[in-house]
DNA sequence: AAGATATTCAACCGAATGGTTGACCATCCC
DNA sequence: GGGATGGTCAACCATTCGGTTGAATATCTT
């Protein structure tokens, strides 16, 4: 996979990272931290954040024993920049939008 | 995979997807005809888009023999509404954005 | 009816994904 | 030094993914 978009988009397709993700715009996070209300390991967890690193989502930075993961809105942005150019052309459709929504709601309570 | 932006996501983490996508904006097309540009069989085209489909980000309408695929933009702007929400709190960083896509270039001539 | 065209289906393949467990390394604290 | 804490690595497993090929189905054309 070469274009940065591939890692953004396919790490952004994972409910799991996007949860880490929505709780580091809170602060930023140590590893076992983020981890911790997961039901899954530690290990998963740090492939994840790996993953999340590798597509730019996220910054790493080690301080003592500590790893800090810390949100890094550029990839995300980049990612918004492509898909807007697929909402330009017809005006808003909130109706559909709204449908779409509406659909969401219903498939997660499947 | 329940929610449905699961399915958006990894719907555009493929770039043979995006690229779809792409042609859809310029116009509606026909199954064989989406194929035509791609060095990839037909039938793995089918299954890309039946994969669009899925997602929602297409529609596709048979009409006699032909399947017309047009873009259907409601999944993809639900999707950006997700990730706008990690765009708004720090001002728009174009510097950092820049350097994102900087790099974006620069691995594409890898 | 026969043939061409449009598309999908089914079976298969190799590689990647998301998870596990257990061992391992590094760092902090007593 | 020695134990607890923070995190990764390595090997493994089942499933999914993107692709192939060949057969099947549906529709249009003559």
């Amino acid at each position: 996979m070469s274009d940065p978009l591939d890692l953004v988009f396919s790490a952004l397709s994972d409910p799991t990272r996007r949860a880490i993700l929505a709780m580091l715009l809170e602060d930023d996070m140590a590893v076992t931290d983020v981890a911790d209300p997961f039901a899954i390991s530690l290990s998963a967890i740090s492939k994840h954040l790996t993953l999340l690193a590798e597509a730019g989502l996220i910054a790493q930075e080690k301080r003592g024993r500590v790893k800090w993961c810390k949100l890094e809105p550029d990839a995300m942005r980049a990612a918004t920049v492509w898909m807007q150019g697929f909402g330009q052309f017809d005006p808003v459709d909130l109706d559909g939008l709204e449908r779409f929504l509406e659909q969401e709601l219903a498939d997660d309570q499947e």
